[in-house]
DNA sequence: CTTGGTGCAAATCGTTTGCATTAGC
DNA sequence: GCTAATGCAAACGATTTGCACCAAG
Protein backbone atom coordinates (compact mmCIF):
# COMPACT_ATOMS: atom_id res chain seq x y z
CA UNK A 1 0.00 0.00 0.00
CA UNK A 2 3.09 2.58 -0.64
CA UNK A 3 0.63 3.98 -3.34
CA UNK A 4 -1.86 5.32 -0.94
CA UNK A 5 -0.07 8.59 -0.86
CA UNK A 6 0.41 8.83 -4.58
CA UNK A 7 -3.84 7.70 -5.17
CA UNK A 8 -4.06 11.01 -3.30
CA UNK A 9 -1.36 12.77 -5.92
CA UNK A 10 -3.07 11.63 -8.50
CA UNK A 11 -6.56 12.35 -7.45
CA UNK A 12 -5.65 16.20 -6.55
CA UNK A 13 -3.88 16.40 -9.77
CA UNK A 14 -6.62 15.32 -12.09
CA UNK A 15 -9.05 17.84 -10.10
CA UNK A 16 -6.91 20.38 -10.44
CA UNK A 17 -6.37 19.67 -14.52
CA UNK A 18 -2.95 19.11 -13.69
CA UNK A 19 -0.69 16.20 -14.92
CA UNK A 20 0.62 13.08 -13.45
CA UNK A 21 4.25 12.77 -13.93
CA UNK A 22 7.05 10.27 -13.24
CA UNK A 23 9.02 12.81 -11.15
CA UNK A 24 6.01 13.94 -9.35
CA UNK A 25 5.72 10.39 -7.96
CA UNK A 26 8.90 9.52 -7.29
CA UNK A 27 9.41 12.08 -4.99
CA UNK A 28 6.53 11.30 -3.63
CA UNK A 29 7.47 8.10 -2.68
CA UNK A 30 10.62 8.90 -1.51
CA UNK A 31 9.44 11.45 0.79
CA UNK A 32 7.09 9.30 2.32
CA UNK A 33 8.95 6.00 2.60
CA UNK A 34 12.12 8.61 3.97
CA UNK A 35 9.96 8.97 7.59
CA UNK A 36 10.11 13.14 7.95
CA UNK A 37 11.59 16.68 8.03
CA UNK A 38 13.33 16.60 5.14
CA UNK A 39 15.03 19.94 3.64
CA UNK A 40 14.81 20.09 -0.40
CA UNK A 41 18.49 19.45 -0.37
CA UNK A 42 18.32 15.71 1.68
CA UNK A 43 15.25 15.26 -0.02
CA UNK A 44 16.91 15.95 -3.27
CA UNK A 45 19.68 13.68 -2.54
CA UNK A 46 17.68 11.02 -1.89
CA UNK A 47 15.73 11.21 -5.26
CA UNK A 48 18.91 11.71 -7.13
CA UNK A 49 19.64 8.21 -6.31
CA UNK A 50 17.37 6.49 -7.76
CA UNK A 51 17.01 9.34 -10.86
CA UNK A 52 20.09 11.22 -11.10
CA UNK A 53 18.07 13.60 -13.44
CA UNK A 54 15.58 14.89 -11.00
CA UNK A 55 16.94 18.84 -10.42
CA UNK A 56 16.47 20.72 -7.60
CA UNK A 57 14.21 23.03 -9.11
CA UNK A 58 11.76 20.17 -9.88
CA UNK A 59 12.21 18.96 -6.26
CA UNK A 60 10.93 22.39 -5.00
CA UNK A 61 8.13 22.57 -7.01
CA UNK A 62 6.74 19.48 -6.71
CA UNK A 63 6.59 20.09 -2.90
CA UNK A 64 4.71 23.29 -3.47
CA UNK A 65 2.66 21.17 -4.81
CA UNK A 66 2.30 18.31 -1.94
CA UNK A 67 2.03 21.02 0.15
CA UNK A 68 -0.52 22.16 -1.60
CA UNK A 69 -2.67 18.62 -2.15
CA UNK A 70 -2.27 18.48 2.07
CA UNK A 71 0.57 15.74 1.88
CA UNK A 72 2.88 17.49 2.98
CA UNK A 73 4.06 20.83 5.60
CA UNK A 74 6.38 23.37 5.42
CA UNK A 75 8.10 23.91 8.79
CA UNK A 76 10.42 26.85 8.99
CA UNK A 77 13.28 26.36 12.33
CA UNK A 78 15.63 28.50 13.10
CA UNK A 79 18.35 27.71 11.37
CA UNK A 80 16.76 29.61 8.18
CA UNK A 81 16.26 26.16 5.98
CA UNK A 82 12.96 24.83 4.79
CA UNK A 83 12.09 21.38 6.06
CA UNK A 84 9.25 19.49 4.52
CA UNK A 85 6.87 16.72 6.91
CA UNK A 86 4.87 14.06 5.50
CA UNK A 87 0.82 13.90 6.52
CA UNK A 88 0.99 16.32 9.11
CA UNK A 89 -2.52 16.84 8.46
CA UNK A 90 -3.67 14.30 11.04
CA UNK A 91 -3.42 16.14 14.12
CA UNK A 92 -1.40 19.50 14.63
CA UNK A 93 1.29 18.66 17.05
CA UNK A 94 4.46 20.81 18.15
CA UNK A 95 8.14 20.50 18.14
CA UNK A 96 10.85 19.75 20.73
CA UNK A 97 14.32 20.35 18.89
CA UNK A 98 17.86 19.27 20.08
CA UNK A 99 20.11 21.98 19.50
CA UNK A 100 22.91 19.81 20.34
CA UNK A 101 21.75 16.69 17.83
CA UNK A 102 19.26 17.82 15.91
CA UNK A 103 16.70 15.57 16.74
CA UNK A 104 12.95 16.58 16.45
CA UNK A 105 10.63 15.11 19.01
CA UNK A 106 7.28 16.07 17.86
CA UNK A 107 3.74 15.63 20.80
CA UNK A 108 0.66 17.41 21.10
CA UNK A 109 -1.23 19.07 24.52
CA UNK A 110 -4.74 20.17 24.09
CA UNK A 111 -4.10 22.01 26.99
CA UNK A 112 -2.02 23.97 25.55
CA UNK A 113 -3.93 25.13 22.37
CA UNK A 114 -6.55 25.62 24.62
CA UNK A 115 -4.30 27.93 26.58
CA UNK A 116 -3.50 29.68 22.92
CA UNK A 117 -7.05 30.35 22.36
CA UNK A 118 -7.48 31.72 25.59
CA UNK A 119 -4.85 34.45 24.94
CA UNK A 120 -5.84 35.02 21.81
CA UNK A 121 -9.65 35.48 22.84
CA UNK A 122 -8.08 38.19 25.26
CA UNK A 123 -6.76 40.20 22.07
CA UNK A 124 -9.55 39.65 19.98
CA UNK A 125 -7.28 37.60 17.58
CA UNK A 126 -8.52 34.89 15.10
CA UNK A 127 -6.06 31.97 15.30
CA UNK A 128 -5.42 30.72 12.17
CA UNK A 129 -2.67 28.49 12.66
CA UNK A 130 0.61 28.42 15.55
CA UNK A 131 3.55 27.27 15.98
CA UNK A 132 5.58 26.21 19.00
CA UNK A 133 8.66 24.98 19.49
CA UNK A 134 11.42 24.30 22.07
CA UNK A 135 14.65 24.26 21.79
CA UNK A 136 16.84 22.52 24.04
CA UNK A 137 18.65 19.24 24.55
CA UNK A 138 17.21 16.00 24.34
CA UNK A 139 17.93 13.24 26.48
CA UNK A 140 20.38 11.69 24.63
CA UNK A 141 22.17 14.64 24.46
CA UNK A 142 21.59 16.26 28.05
CA UNK A 143 23.86 13.96 30.05
CA UNK A 144 27.05 14.10 27.95
CA UNK A 145 29.56 17.27 28.86
CA UNK A 146 29.77 20.04 26.93
CA UNK A 147 32.74 18.37 24.48
CA UNK A 148 32.02 20.56 21.63
CA UNK A 149 29.46 23.17 22.99
CA UNK A 150 27.35 24.50 20.68
CA UNK A 151 27.77 28.09 22.11
CA UNK A 152 30.06 29.05 19.55
CA UNK B 1 17.65 59.62 29.30
CA UNK B 2 17.86 58.27 25.48
CA UNK B 3 21.13 57.15 26.48
CA UNK B 4 20.34 54.68 28.64
CA UNK B 5 20.75 51.74 26.46
CA UNK B 6 23.99 53.76 24.55
CA UNK B 7 25.39 54.31 27.67
CA UNK B 8 25.09 50.14 28.06
CA UNK B 9 26.39 49.79 24.68
CA UNK B 10 29.62 51.64 25.56
CA UNK B 11 29.89 49.65 28.66
CA UNK B 12 30.14 46.51 26.77
CA UNK B 13 32.38 47.37 24.37
CA UNK B 14 34.86 48.51 26.14
CA UNK B 15 34.70 45.28 28.42
CA UNK B 16 35.06 43.50 24.70
CA UNK B 17 38.16 45.80 24.28
CA UNK B 18 36.34 47.16 21.09
CA UNK B 19 35.24 50.59 20.04
CA UNK B 20 32.86 52.75 20.24
CA UNK B 21 31.78 54.69 17.04
CA UNK B 22 29.23 56.64 15.52
CA UNK B 23 27.77 54.05 13.35
CA UNK B 24 26.75 51.82 16.14
CA UNK B 25 25.57 54.69 18.59
CA UNK B 26 23.50 55.73 15.50
CA UNK B 27 22.05 52.12 14.82
CA UNK B 28 21.26 51.45 18.54
CA UNK B 29 19.73 55.02 18.88
CA UNK B 30 17.63 54.34 16.05
CA UNK B 31 16.59 51.08 16.59
CA UNK B 32 15.85 52.34 19.97
CA UNK B 33 13.59 54.51 19.57
CA UNK B 34 11.82 53.15 16.85
CA UNK B 35 9.98 50.98 19.06
CA UNK B 36 10.24 46.90 17.69
CA UNK B 37 10.57 44.28 15.51
CA UNK B 38 12.29 45.90 12.67
CA UNK B 39 13.76 43.86 9.99
CA UNK B 40 17.28 44.78 8.55
CA UNK B 41 16.00 46.54 5.69
CA UNK B 42 13.62 48.67 7.99
CA UNK B 43 16.20 49.29 10.07
CA UNK B 44 18.97 49.97 7.64
CA UNK B 45 16.43 52.84 5.59
CA UNK B 46 15.87 54.61 9.19
CA UNK B 47 19.33 54.69 9.65
CA UNK B 48 20.01 56.28 6.38
CA UNK B 49 17.85 59.05 6.90
CA UNK B 50 20.27 60.44 9.33
CA UNK B 51 23.20 58.89 8.61
CA UNK B 52 23.40 58.08 4.65
CA UNK B 53 26.61 56.55 4.72
CA UNK B 54 25.38 53.79 7.02
CA UNK B 55 25.48 50.34 5.04
CA UNK B 56 24.12 47.13 5.58
CA UNK B 57 27.22 45.57 6.07
CA UNK B 58 27.61 47.59 9.35
CA UNK B 59 23.68 47.35 10.60
CA UNK B 60 24.13 43.85 10.07
CA UNK B 61 27.15 43.63 11.90
CA UNK B 62 26.11 46.09 14.95
CA UNK B 63 23.10 44.11 15.59
CA UNK B 64 24.80 40.98 16.11
CA UNK B 65 26.97 43.06 18.30
CA UNK B 66 23.73 44.33 20.04
CA UNK B 67 22.64 40.81 20.40
CA UNK B 68 25.78 39.88 22.19
CA UNK B 69 25.38 42.56 24.59
CA UNK B 70 22.38 41.74 25.68
CA UNK B 71 20.35 44.87 24.12
CA UNK B 72 18.51 43.20 20.75
CA UNK B 73 17.06 39.72 20.06
CA UNK B 74 16.74 38.24 17.13
CA UNK B 75 13.31 36.84 15.86
CA UNK B 76 12.78 34.64 12.72
CA UNK B 77 9.27 34.66 11.56
CA UNK B 78 7.75 32.28 8.51
CA UNK B 79 8.51 34.92 6.41
CA UNK B 80 11.88 33.87 6.85
CA UNK B 81 13.59 37.31 7.60
CA UNK B 82 15.03 38.47 10.66
CA UNK B 83 13.86 40.85 12.59
CA UNK B 84 15.14 42.51 15.57
CA UNK B 85 13.42 43.04 19.01
CA UNK B 86 14.63 45.82 21.45
CA UNK B 87 15.25 45.19 24.89
CA UNK B 88 13.53 41.27 25.26
CA UNK B 89 15.27 40.90 28.01
CA UNK B 90 13.26 41.65 30.43
CA UNK B 91 11.00 38.25 30.68
CA UNK B 92 10.26 36.51 27.97
CA UNK B 93 7.12 36.90 25.73
CA UNK B 94 5.48 35.51 22.55
CA UNK B 95 3.76 36.54 19.61
CA UNK B 96 0.54 36.87 17.85
CA UNK B 97 1.63 37.99 14.51
CA UNK B 98 -2.03 38.92 12.04
CA UNK B 99 -1.29 37.67 8.52
CA UNK B 100 -3.30 40.05 7.15
CA UNK B 101 -1.67 43.49 8.32
CA UNK B 102 1.27 42.16 9.78
CA UNK B 103 0.50 43.62 13.45
CA UNK B 104 2.54 42.01 16.07
CA UNK B 105 1.36 41.70 19.62
CA UNK B 106 3.13 40.89 22.50
CA UNK B 107 2.21 38.36 25.18
CA UNK B 108 2.88 36.53 28.08
CA UNK B 109 1.48 33.47 29.83
CA UNK B 110 3.01 31.88 32.60
CA UNK B 111 0.49 28.50 32.58
CA UNK B 112 1.72 27.93 29.03
CA UNK B 113 5.39 28.47 29.82
CA UNK B 114 4.77 25.71 32.94
CA UNK B 115 2.38 23.12 30.46
CA UNK B 116 5.91 23.30 28.39
CA UNK B 117 7.87 22.54 30.98
CA UNK B 118 5.80 19.56 31.80
CA UNK B 119 5.53 18.44 28.03
CA UNK B 120 9.23 18.89 28.08
CA UNK B 121 10.23 16.88 31.14
CA UNK B 122 8.04 13.87 29.75
CA UNK B 123 9.94 13.66 27.02
CA UNK B 124 13.26 13.96 29.16
CA UNK B 125 13.58 17.00 27.58
CA UNK B 126 16.08 19.90 28.74
CA UNK B 127 14.57 22.94 27.29
CA UNK B 128 16.83 26.26 26.70
CA UNK B 129 14.59 28.42 24.50
CA UNK B 130 11.20 28.57 23.18
CA UNK B 131 9.22 29.91 20.01
CA UNK B 132 5.35 30.62 20.34
CA UNK B 133 3.64 31.94 17.80
CA UNK B 134 0.24 32.23 16.73
CA UNK B 135 -0.54 33.87 13.39
CA UNK B 136 -4.02 34.84 12.73
CA UNK B 137 -6.05 37.95 12.54
CA UNK B 138 -6.17 40.46 14.80
CA UNK B 139 -9.13 42.56 16.10
CA UNK B 140 -8.72 45.41 13.09
CA UNK B 141 -7.98 42.63 10.60
CA UNK B 142 -10.94 40.09 11.89
CA UNK B 143 -13.96 42.07 11.23
CA UNK B 144 -13.34 43.04 7.50
CA UNK B 145 -15.07 41.53 4.60
CA UNK B 146 -12.37 39.85 1.77
CA UNK B 147 -11.72 42.09 -0.19
CA UNK B 148 -8.14 41.12 -1.18
CA UNK B 149 -7.85 37.86 -0.04
CA UNK B 150 -4.17 37.14 1.49
CA UNK B 151 -4.55 33.27 -0.22
CA UNK B 152 -2.84 33.93 -2.97
C1' DC C 1 -1.21 18.50 -30.86
C1' DT C 2 -1.78 21.40 -26.91
C1' DT C 3 -0.68 22.58 -22.42
C1' DG C 4 1.66 21.75 -18.48
C1' DG C 5 6.24 19.82 -16.71
C1' DT C 6 11.13 19.40 -16.62
C1' DG C 7 16.04 20.56 -16.43
C1' DC C 8 19.29 23.63 -16.57
C1' DA C 9 21.34 27.85 -15.63
C1' DA C 10 20.73 32.39 -14.46
C1' DA C 11 18.33 35.36 -11.25
C1' DT C 12 16.73 36.72 -6.64
C1' DC C 13 16.58 37.58 -1.74
C1' DG C 14 18.42 38.07 2.68
C1' DT C 15 22.64 37.92 4.79
C1' DT C 16 27.78 37.51 5.19
C1' DT C 17 32.50 38.35 4.03
C1' DG C 18 37.10 40.03 1.90
C1' DC C 19 39.64 43.80 1.46
C1' DA C 20 41.44 48.35 1.13
C1' DT C 21 40.53 52.55 3.72
C1' DT C 22 39.38 55.11 7.94
C1' DA C 23 39.07 56.09 12.64
C1' DG C 24 38.98 54.84 17.83
C1' DC C 25 42.07 54.36 21.57
C1' DG D 1 50.73 53.78 15.40
C1' DC D 2 48.15 49.59 16.16
C1' DT D 3 43.93 47.37 15.73
C1' DA D 4 39.26 47.30 15.12
C1' DA D 5 35.45 49.18 12.19
C1' DT D 6 33.54 50.70 7.97
C1' DG D 7 31.81 50.65 3.16
C1' DC D 8 31.59 48.71 -0.83
C1' DA D 9 31.08 45.02 -3.81
C1' DA D 10 31.53 40.42 -4.45
C1' DA D 11 30.32 35.94 -2.34
C1' DC D 12 26.87 33.10 -0.20
C1' DG D 13 23.15 29.60 0.52
C1' DA D 14 18.46 28.70 -0.05
C1' DT D 15 14.93 29.16 -3.13
C1' DT D 16 12.75 30.82 -7.53
C1' DT D 17 12.28 31.66 -12.31
C1' DG D 18 12.94 32.05 -17.62
C1' DC D 19 13.19 29.44 -21.32
C1' DA D 20 13.86 25.80 -24.78
C1' DC D 21 12.70 21.09 -24.89
C1' DC D 22 9.76 17.06 -23.50
C1' DA D 23 5.87 14.40 -22.33
C1' DA D 24 1.02 13.57 -20.39
C1' DG D 25 -3.65 14.19 -21.60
Amino acid sequence: MKNKANEQLSEFLAGQGLKSTRQRNRILSVFVSAGRHLSAEELTLLVKKTDAGIGYATVYRTMKLLSEAGLAHERRFEDGVTRFEYNASEGHHDHLICTRCGRIIEFENEQIEALQQSVAKKNRFLVQSHKLELYGLCSNCRGKRKSTPDVR
